[in-house]
DNA sequence: CCCATAGGTTAACGACCGCTAACCTCCCTG
DNA sequence: CAGGGAGGTTAGCGGTCGTTAACCTATGGG
């Protein structure tokens, strides 16, 4: 994995900017003049880097989308050959970094997608559904019993666990970020077994 | 459980079809002429019945936390002397309930707690801590080993797991009510063993 | 029978918000 | 060294939104 060691661009700066604020108030609920006084320019200076408001969240949706699948889709090719659970716990963890690492982001993914005009949302869906079938997929491997409806709840189910992350306490609070992620898997292994069960 | 027979009020309908549209849209997205829409009279006909938007949203947030509340205290009061493993299976299954019928106050519940005005806001969350703080007693009755830091974190997660109802498809297309209620319960007793592990 | 009250209506005000226009200032390049 | 693009600024327009004001109508009790 390449780690970025290169100062970040405005552009960057603005949408993670705005990731913070969009999960922290709404998306109608925050004004470009916020955002542009968050990266110390103001209001229309955004302008030059966004076409607008919309256009700043349907990056960040399709971006966190994308980049879930395709972490996914990476993991599944890595671990081609070696048994199922492996594959499931190799999701899970990866999941689970997401949520830990990018909270602003995690919340937004599921709460701002209905603000985004037709064709970004159908795009941001479609990559959600390939994300989630790719799980099913896996979890059915592991676990042959269960049909696919009660995979598909169950897989968004524990998604809703694993994204319960903006609702443990700020980031200084947890017990610590490996403990804490370890329960999280834990816990989502659980919740699979007992679903197949 | 008293069984409502007579017909809602004005305000009931009004709260209802709030709680809709602001877990369709968001707070910001609605509009108070769209609110009035639903309910067959113009906008600025609300304010017979409300203050102001704001009360209507604080109505819904400080309602729900209440009634969970309640039922959780009422259920543990029914079952007393009966053992703990009983006792979280009768929470987890009120929680069920309500996530399954009252999915847009579900939404709401964790999504527009910041809109609130302080003194509101202050209340609910009181509320809210209140009702974990029971989940948390009763699950380390079932399972002394865990921590409460850890306890308290897997509730909030097992919240995120019996809340994510409204990504399971609309009420159409799930396998049935009773089944998917079945599975939740399972994963949450699931999820918790494993968190005890 | 009267009239107060409950529950509506439309008009309009003031604030805010997204966005554009017009302009300015570096800095890099031919 | 000219000049042009990149990246800012402020002013302001047009639309929307929450709320209030003023007015209307039915209805039920003294």
């Amino acid at each position: 994995m390449a780690i970025r060691t290169d100062a970040p661009t405005r552009r960057e700066q603005i949408l993670k900017e705005a990731a913070r604020l969009f999960a922290e108030r709404g998306f109608h609920g925050v004004g470009v003049d916020e955002i542009g006084a968050a990266v110390g320019i103001s209001g229309p200076g955004l302008y030059r880097h966004f076409a607008g408001k919309d256009a700043m969240l349907a990056e960040l949706l399709v971006g966190i989308s994308g980049r879930l699948l395709t972490g996914a889709k990476r993991r599944l090719q890595e671990s081609d050959g070696t048994p199922a659970e492996g594959v499931l716990d190799s999701l899970i963890e990866g999941h689970i970094d997401f949520a830990l690492d990018d909270r602003p982001l995690i919340t937004l993914h599921d709460r701002e997608l209905d603000r985004l005009r037709d064709s970004d949302r159908k795009l941001v869906r479609q990559l959600q559904r390939q994300y989630v079938e790719l799980w099913v997929q896996v979890l059915r491997e592991v676990y042959p019993a269960i049909a696919e409806p009660a995979a598909r709840s169950a897989v968004h189910s524990v998604f809703g666990l694993l994204n319960s992350t903006p609702h443990l306490g700020r980031p200084g609070s947890l017990p610590g970020r490996g403990t804490t992620a370890q329960l999280l898997h834990r816990m989502a292994r659980g919740a699979f077994a007992a679903a197949a069960a």
